[in-house]
DNA sequence: TGAACGTATGAACAGATGTTCAGATGAGAG
DNA sequence: CTCTCATCTGAACATCTGTTCATACGTTCA
């Protein structure tokens, strides 16, 4: 079903499934891909900011620091999902945050993050 | 439950449901937020970025032209999962394809697409 | 101390998502 | 024409994901 030439490391997980068409071309972009943990690194970051409300938290949080109670009232979901998804986004390390009292006050975690919101944004208009 | 202040129109799709601690930041950052269908567009570029197959295939083409087979073979995933992430793909505007003879060569629909994914591996590399 | 509040957490549920499978389409080779 | 190949498609399936609900925790204030 395949010639199957082990010169090339394509797909070695599987071992030869599939028939190569261009095999020059094949070889230069797997070679050109990032290593599986790079890519895994990668789509974790864009599957945080996949959910609408996610979202809307970190571009509220790119503005001000806000609390829970605050980021349900801007996103019109519960204190409860947002606690949810502030868990994962704290995981994701996206966001930090400082205990006030009986509050918890949210804010983006680094630099890094509203400039990547920015450049989103910045695409989503140019490609409209 | 809540003293419903109107004068804010914040979340006003469900009306009140949680009391506002922090009004005056609540107010800023919503008003800071973009509109729906800029948050829904933005989080759907997002969510097409999100998974490993998907940004593989991405990142494969932003060094090469290839057909369906050989990214297939590069993914270690089925040609028929391929054609349907394909698909998705190019419902975002994020591929285009053309046919040569039997096979489908895809390439990334437009630059940004490429500084798009670039930004992202770099933002990834920064926060180590 | 006790009540109210802001937040966190786990289980449960519904809906979304990615892959597989079987089958169809269209182009090229024999 | 017929067969093969590359691709596409829809249904079925299992898994993942986001929200809700009930509940628990820690802080503040009376």
């Amino acid at each position: 079903m395949n010639r199957c030439s082990d010169e090339s490391d394509v797909a070695d997980r599987g071992a030869c499934e599939v028939p190569l068409i261009d095999e020059r071309a094949t070889a230069r972009a797997l070679a050109a891909l990032p290593d599986e943990g790079g890519v895994r690194t990668l789509s974790d970051m864009y599957s945080a900011l996949s959910d609408r409300t996610r979202l809307r938290i970190l571009l509220a949080l790119a503005a001000e620091e806000l609390c829970v109670c605050d980021l349900a009232a801007i996103t019109g979901v519960s204190p409860s999902a947002i606690s949810h998804q502030l868990r994962l986004l704290r995981d994701r390390d996206l966001v930090t945050f400082e205990r006030v009292g009986k509050r918890a006050v949210y804010r983006l975690a680094d630099e890094h993050v509203a400039i990547l919101l920015e450049q989103g944004l910045r695409h989503v208009e140019e490609r409209s």
